[in-house]
RNA sequence: GGGCCUGUAGCUCAGCUAGGUAGAGCAUCUGGCUUUUAACCAGGUGGCCGAGGGUUCGAAUCCCUCCAGGCCCGCCA
């Protein structure tokens, strides 16, 4: 059974309106790791939806935690925003609301892409408008209990004045820096760093905010949470799991959601992703290079107990064409691969949205990147595919289209992930180079041959070795005569389908013009 | 120090939740049309299922101990 099945079987098994949550800080840009937990989620929502059960599927989006320092990404004039509400820090790049903003609106993009369309929650409205209101004088009326469940579990000692509160000072705006004289219900006098002395009405709503061991326990109250994964951080025992499970239990008499603890994704070759380190892929870029069923493929094959090593260079193409292996068995075209795990689930997920009725037209992923270094353009590139035939006459809507965004992603990818090796120019005009004799005389033999030749990738092919085995020029140096007068370099993409993604005369030009 | 996960063929991993004759892909070897930057087909080789103990008629699978590796663990989500 796939896991995501588990999972809702679990949750089924109480009979109930079901909301699974999922949360992440838009601290900075959000990393493809991030998104793990946003998938694992939307997977055993749409699990317990297909089982006929009754769900939600919601994002929280922490946009009232603070600034925690000025990030290697951010300009130094951010100093002075440190502490503050992340929802009142101006937007780095001025077209958003905050800082916040500018960040959750490209993810909220990424989801939307991925199929993934949750009841988006903000902290800072919830709040703003008091949702929080009940759970703030809960907590502060049980400030002595919160504290020594915390000290207990988490073996950590608090401040002799501690409060579960952070009050945001009025005058600096920061959430960090004001500490608590005199707390009479609804009232809170505090002294800030800052110099200012306040009083706080918590009645009121964006005076403040719980620290996060209370704040998450509050709001899967306030939300009804049933189910909300976490990563492995905070697993840990006497984690923020754990005081949050307790402080549910014995606090706001709520039973604890049900949960699933997931794995890092790894960088091959870099380890984990840290946003700090700038050794983190951001959910944007990995969806440009990864097309959205692929991206949810890679996350809904793996359990997430396990940690994925993601490998942005070659490991991408691999991973393409597993999916576009499975999707073939899944239409039944050839047969799974012995051992393959629940392939009808994992597909079925892998969909951002509709599944699709019948399979989607193929084209091998490696042959894309050739043919999108061929081509300048969509334009281009279909017109060789259609004269090659390697696409119907009547290729359907859907069908190009699936295409044409593989084309960019193909395209992106090559820009910016794609090691050398496989990448190549179509040189406009014949490069210097030297040819040897021996090289010389197999261009004018091809020269010749050329004008006869069938323009189909076998025929060249077999041309090539033909010329070869005729003048007892070495096959390897048949081909790469061919990459030196056309793309500059030694080595190159398989000649005989390479070539035939050419223009034939523009291909017969450049070989008559090597020879002179 | 604590926690979670992993250990099965040369490599990457299924199989373990419900115990019943050890599996796949890649690599390698052989044969077929000399096949390029990781696009063929057929067949073969290959494993003390990390080690030890226990439960059982029977254990890769359940229980215990140990060993090795990965990752996580400050009011940092």
């Amino acid at each position: 059974m796939h896991w995501a099945d588990v999972l809702a079987e679990d949750l089924l098994k109480e009979n109930k309106k079901h909301v699974l949550a999922t949360g992440i800080t838009p601290s900075g840009p959000i990393h493809v790791g991030n998104m793990r937990e946003v998938l694992t989620t939307d997977a055993v929502y749409r699990s317990v939806l297909k089982k006929n059960g009754d769900a939600e599927l919601i994002y929280i989006a922490d946009d009232f935690d603070n600034l925690r320092r000025v990030y290697p990404f951010l300009p130094k004039t951010y100093e002075k925003h440190v502490g503050k509400p992340l929802s009142d820090i101006p937007c780095p790049c001025n077209k958003h609301k905050s800082y916040a903003e500018h960040y959750l609106s490209s993810f909220l993009d990424s989801l939307k892409e991925l199929g993934v369309n949750p009841t988006v929650y903000k902290a800072s409205e919830m709040y703003k408008t008091g949702l929080y209101e009940e759970s703030i004088q809960i907590a502060l009326e049980n400030t002595d209990k919160i504290c020594k469940i915390i000290e207990k579990i988490s073996k950590r000692q608090l401040p002799k004045n501690w409060i579960p509160f952070n009050i945001r000072c009025e005058k600096c705006g920061k959430i960090t820096s004001a500490e608590p004289v005199l707390y009479d219900y609804p009232y809170i006098d505090y002294t800030c760093s800052c110099g200012y002395e306040g009083r706080a009405n918590v009645t009121k709503g964006g005076l403040g905010k719980l620290p996060w061991r209370i704040d998450w326990p509050a709001r899967w109250k306030i939300l009804n949470v049933t189910f909300e994964p976490f990563g492995k951080d905070h697993g840990t025992v006497g984690g923020t799991h754990d005081t949050g499970v307790a402080i549910a239990k014995e606090i706001f008499n709520y039973t604890p959601p049900k949960y699933i603890m997931y794995e890092f994704i790894l960088l091959k070759g870099k380890g984990a992703m840290h946003s700090s380190k700038g050794t983190a892929l951001s959910a944007d870029e990995m969806l440009k290079m990864t097309p959205p069923e692929v991206l949810r493929f890679l996350l809904m094959d793996n359990h997430p107990n396990k940690h994925i090593q993601f490998d942005p260079g070659l490991g991408i193409l691999n991973l393409v064409d597993e999916y576009d292996q499975q999707e073939r068995a899944y239409f039944k075209i050839e047969e799974e691969i012995k051992g393959t795990k629940d392939l009808i689930e994992t597909y079925e997920l892998s969909q951002p949205y509709e599944i699709p009725k019948k399979i989607p037209f193929q084209l091998p992923y490696r042959h894309l990147v050739t043919l999108v270094q061929t081509g300048e353009n969509w334009k281009d590139i279909k017109k060789i595919l259609t004269r090659t035939n390697q696409i119907p006459k009547d290729l359907s809507k859907e069908d190009e289209d699936h295409l044409k965004q593989r084309v960019e992603h193909v395209q992106y990818w090559l820009e910016n992930f794609a090691p050398d090796m496989v990448k190549f120019k179509v040189k406009k005009q014949l490069p210097k180079i030297n040819l040897t004799d021996e090289q010389t005389n197999f261009l004018k033999k091809l020269n010749d041959k050329l004008p006869d030749i069938k323009w189909e990738a076998e025929n060249i092919h077999n041309g090539i070795y033909e010329i070869s085995e005729q003048e007892k020029i070495p096959i390897k140096t048949a081909f790469t005569t061919i990459y030196q007068i056309i793309l500059g370099q030694e080595k190159g993409p398989r000649a005989g389908f390479f070539l035939s993604n050419l223009d034939k005369d523009f291909v017969v030009k450049r070989v008559k013009e090597a020879v002179k």
